[in-house]
RNA sequence: GCGGAAGUAGCUCAGUUGGUUAGAGCGCUGGAUUGUGGCUCCGGAGGCCGUGGGUUCAAGUCCCAUCUUUCGCCCCA
């Protein structure tokens, strides 16, 4: 029986043109996070099953985790998210760092479900984290490093959407405004969540079986159909408008107007699976009809350090996944063209492999990318290989040219053919090469 | 974890109410052609018809299970 050549199930395996992508994808990611000045870090994949079980959702622990015992009896989990590595991480050097901090991490993730379109069960996810600052600020300056990669990539403000809520602001609404318990506020907390993906009939009676009589008599459903339709601040009911929560939704949007975002918009409907956000929360929307969801997710989670035993530290991030901006870019015809890595690739003619060596030797050290053909076939066949490689040029190499010091460099794409001498073909491939 | 759809060559697919030795296009590969790719001509390789079981004289085709992919649900880093 043969083995199958497919990779585990919701896994994949990276090509090099899968690869070239994904280098191009993290590339972004980088240029941007580092322009604002985030440092990168790394930590293992393998973390105590313990990390996850205090403030990760129930279910993400229990049944989307990939965990095993080590031979130490030991429980141990695959990462399933990067959040709780990073707390553990500045916890455990709390009193050494440097605040207001700011990291970021491109990670692979594991978690154990179906897998569907926009999500495997593995994934890279890049984690946009500031540490140490406890005002608005902090939310926009990740929000702008977001946007910023969105851009970076071509993106246009209509492509997307960036919607902002506060897990603060939601609180007083479903507990001071509506006067709902725990169980109550926990039931419609997860209802709003779902919100967009069910009729509207079906949240209406699904939010009415909640309250009680005397609520329902008070007009609570009303009054939360109304605030959910809100779509800014200023449209909140006084009562609520006036929360400590609301002004400070009210700062943030107030800077993302400064900072012409101006897809950035209040929706009270953004709720967050985790239990660990305790405030601002935002996901960025990927507004293509065919590919309607959220992409990048975040907020601020002020308690997580401090479960270390250290002093809190307020923090805020995001996550941004692989697979959803890879939907976003191709969906958007922001594909970048490919470019191989190979720059040159060396056609010998007859038996002059070794009498080749110090010019293939010369244009490597001079920067140049080449990829000899020692298949020893006809020019043509050697062509066709660097053709299907996409590598864009071609240098013809036989005895005539060694002897005259003049090689023929063929530029693949248009089919124009020039012979100079290698210090002129290394110039003119490293200006081409530059050129985007 | 629950429900729908689909698996035939590397890819896209055809294959009649079950009936000889399973096909096409593209791709791959060799030659025409060891000093120049895309066009043309000639040749070649490549399939346990996803896997296992069942029904039948006979299964790519019908039935069951299973795996994988995909769409949705749950959930959502």
């Amino acid at each position: 029986m043969a083995l199958p050549t497919q990779p585990y199930k919701g896994a994949r395996d990276f090509y090099p043109e899968d690869k070239r992508l994904q280098k191009y994808m993290f590339g972004l990611m980088r240029r941007v996070a580092e322009s604002f000045g985030y440092e990168e870090y790394d930590a293992p994949v393998l973390e105590p099953l313990e990390l996850y079980l205090a403030k990760t959702g129930e279910e993400i622990v229990n049944e989307q985790t990939y965990t095993f015992e080590d031979r130490g009896g030991r429980k141990v989990a695959i990462r399933p998210e990067m959040t709780p590595t990073v707390s553990r991480m500045v916890a455990a050097q709390r009193q050494e760092l440097a605040y207001p901090l700011r990291w970021y991490s491109i990670p692979n993730l594991w978690r154990y479900e179906r897998p569907q379109r926009g999500r495997l069960r593995e994934h890279w996810q890049l984690n946009v984290d500031i540490f140490g600052v406890d005002t608005v600020q902090a939310e926009a300056e990740v929000i702008q490093v977001a946007a910023g990669i969105l851009k970076a990539a071509g993106a246009t403000s209509d492509m997307y959407s960036i919607r902002i809520n506060s897990r603060k602001l939601m609180d007083f609404v479903l507990k001071d405004y509506l006067g709902l318990d725990g169980v109550q506020r926990h039931t419609i907390a997860k209802l709003i969540d779902r919100m967009h993906k069910m009729a509207h009939e079906t949240f209406v009676a699904e939010a009415d079986a909640v309250f009680t009589p005397s609520q329902r008599d008070a007009g609570a459903s009303d009054k939360l159909l109304e605030l959910l339709k809100c779509t800014a601040i200023e449209q909140l009911p006084a009562e609520v408008r006036s929360d400590k929560s609301a002004l400070e939704l009210m700062e943030l949007m107030n800077t993302m107007k400064e900072a012409r975002l101006s897809n950035a918009i209040f929706d009270p409907t953004v709720m967050r699976g985790f239990d660990y956000y305790t405030g601002i929360v935002f996901e960025i929307f990927d507004e293509d009809p065919e590919n309607n969801r959220s992409m990048l997710g975040g907020g601020r989670y002020d308690g997580l350090v401090g479960l270390f035993g250290v002093e809190p530290v307020p923090t805020v991030g995001f996550g941004f996944g692989d697979v959803t901006f890879e939907n976003f870019l191709r969906g958007h015809g922001l594909m970048p063209p490919m470019r191989p890595e190979t720059d040159v690739y060396a056609v010998l003619i007859g038996d002059v492999f070794a009498k080749a060596q110090p010019v293939i030797a010369e244009m490597r050290e001079q920067g140049v990318n080449v990829a000899v053909d020692v298949s020893g076939r006809a020019p043509d066949k050697q062509i066709k290989t660097a053709v299907k490689k996409g590598i864009h040029y071609a240098i013809f190499i036989g005895e005539r040219d060694l002897a005259i010091e003049q090689f023929e460099i063929k530029n693949l794409l248009t089919g124009v053919a020039e012979r100079h001498s290698i210090a002129r073909i290394v110039s003119i491939v490293r200006d081409y090469r530059s050129d985007d």
